[in-house]
DNA sequence: GTGTCTGCAAACGATTTGCAAATTA
DNA sequence: TAATTTGCAAATCGTTTGCAGACAC
């Protein structure tokens, strides 16, 4: 509880009790929960949490640089606390996310001129290994 | 007019009036329109098109593989029948979005065991140079 | 004629916004 | 107590759905 109060500090922002849950099931969840995957989670030990209060932390730990927005086309953001270069896979048909140890491949050489590069994401989309294997139809 | 309407039909689907000026307007865009653009671009020629139809056409060309469809978190899918590999940039400052020349990462080697790649998508953010040359605060 | 396609209107669902009450410095 | 944060309720907006009339083979 101590750690990631600092870190909320640390960015300048006030360490709420909901913010420093949220952070924490963030820091901890391998799978890139959406608001709602948050809001579900915390829910029974956070009663009078609302999907609003996950709405703002998300969007205000995005915006001080503690968690990467993750889009797979979905029409759900999902969210990220780990901030290494990595890569992501999503599963066509369970729809689960996996992490890829693959670094992004660095193109600051091949853009064009005068464009500066912030952020880019490699996304895989295909079938997981258990998908993959109960792949009947 | 012509060789649109025979791809339509090689793709097994029904070359209607709607199809074919949506599927032209989607070869010679060069900025992976999303269906409002479709839709605005289109009204003055056909003033009886509909949202609906054009909702329904993109989902049919992704359907039989006559369109991509790229999705920028901006809560708006954009569609490019650009089928060939290459990258997408957005410029976070004026939404603009650019094809670069860059192939995506042959990452089939790294897949983790029983993982089966379909489709991959780098999408790379910053500022195109009209944005930059023009960054003021 | 029968199945497909179009397009209106309503529904949907994730996210955003307005704002008043609760909280904290 | 003044500024920030929370959370309810309503609004927003891109997209989807239901369905009736229009169209094409």
């Amino acid at each position: 509880m101590q750690i990631h109060s600092e870190i909320l500090e640390n960015k300048g922002i006030r360490p709420s009790v909901q913010r420093v849950r949220i952070f924490k099931f963030l820091m901890k969840s391998k799978e890139h929960p959406t608001v709602e995957m948050i809001f579900n989670a915390l829910l029974p030990e956070m009663p009078s949490l609302s999907r609003t209060t996950v709405y703002n932390t998300v969007e205000l730990f995005k915006e001080v640089g503690l968690v990467q927005v993750l889009d797979f086309g979905r029409g759900v953001l999902r969210y990220d606390a780990d901030l290494s270069p990595h890569s992501h896979f999503e599963c066509e048909r369970c729809g689960a996310v996996y992490d890829l140890d693959i670094k992004p491949q660095d193109i600051s050489k091949k853009m064009p001129r005068g464009f500066k590069v912030h952020q880019t994401y490699f996304y895989v989309f295909g079938l997981c290994s258990h998908c993959k294997k109960n792949e009947k139809n």
